[in-house]
DNA sequence: CGATTTTTTGGCAGAATCTGCCAATACTCT
DNA sequence: AGAGTATTGGCAGATTCTGCCAAAAAATCG
């Protein structure tokens, strides 16, 4: 988990990983002009540093009944580190909610709420979401259709 | 990429595949209760029907320099489609865009963008954002740090 | 510059995994 | 119960993985 300086080879490799997860380790090491073995040792490196941080599979959210993203701007009472934790320790613990950030500006948080349906989002926010102890405000706006969504950060 | 009945078991192998990308069939098979074959041949349908999106690295996005998270909410001037269509084609040619929704309320749309410094995010809005066509208000606020990053749908 | 150390690479081989095929089992519907 | 359909498990050749070691490349230092 410390720092590593990359080169040219690791981040061909990273970006051909965030492509595809699951390109065997063959075919990564030809696409970035090693054999397999130095290329397996460098896979593991990125991984141990955690530069890599996991693989997934990707789910389409409809194909599972989760055809509502909102998103919630919160406030709470008050800012302070015991009621920050708090609410981060609770909003960790919701499988609904799939991003959260601390902010800047007018909202405290910001989150992205994956859902079914309005009434399972309106079940979050009153048996969830406010029953959290210091929030305050909240605002949602709703997506009307994802534009854009990727994983793959741009390197290279 | 039709629709398709999901039994329990079809259930877990998403779990498990979306909490890790590079299980081994074997060890999935294991997992869901299946031998490898009928597991391997569940996950093929899955891929073939588009449910699973596909497999991906996940990458940190501090180890390569890119510590800024901006959320960025947009009006255009006007909304017929041409104008959304046109928008939505540059902004998914952005490669700081991670995310962009079409949204209810207030604004059109809202976008996630990465970038590794306020000045590169300073580029990206006048240089790229604000020439696209029809954007007319542009609203920004940052995040001081990611609290929540998901890509597992709550499945099971 | 040249010699030494350090790092990285490529090839090898046994172990593990993949994956298509086929017979056996389980399930469905009348 | 019985016919038909769908799903499963086992098998085996092909592929892939992965640790080890010697060779090559790069970096360091006198």
């Amino acid at each position: 988990m410390s720092n590593q300086r990359l080169d040219a080879i690791d981040i061909r490799i990273l970006a051909r990983l965030q492509a595809d997860g699951r390109i065997t380790n063959q075919q990564l090491a030809d696409a970035v002009g090693l054999s397999p073995s130095p290329c397996l040792r460098r896979v593991r490196q990125l991984e141990e540093s955690g530069i890599i941080q996991g693989y997934v599979g990707l789910v389409d959210p409809a194909a599972v009944g989760l055809g509502v993203t909102a998103f919630v701007r919160i406030r709470l009472e008050q800012q302070d580190d015991t009621r920050l934790s708090l609410f981060e320790a609770a909003v960790a613990d919701f499988p609904e909610v799939m991003e959260c950030y601390l902010m800047t500006g007018e909202a405290d948080y910001q989150l992205r709420v994956l859902v079914g349906s309005l009434s399972e989002f309106e079940d979050f926010l009153r048996h969830k979401l406010t029953k959290v102890a210091g929030v305050s405000q909240v605002t949602t706006s709703f997506a009307l259709r994802p534009v854009v969504y990727k994983t793959a950060l741009p390197v290279g």
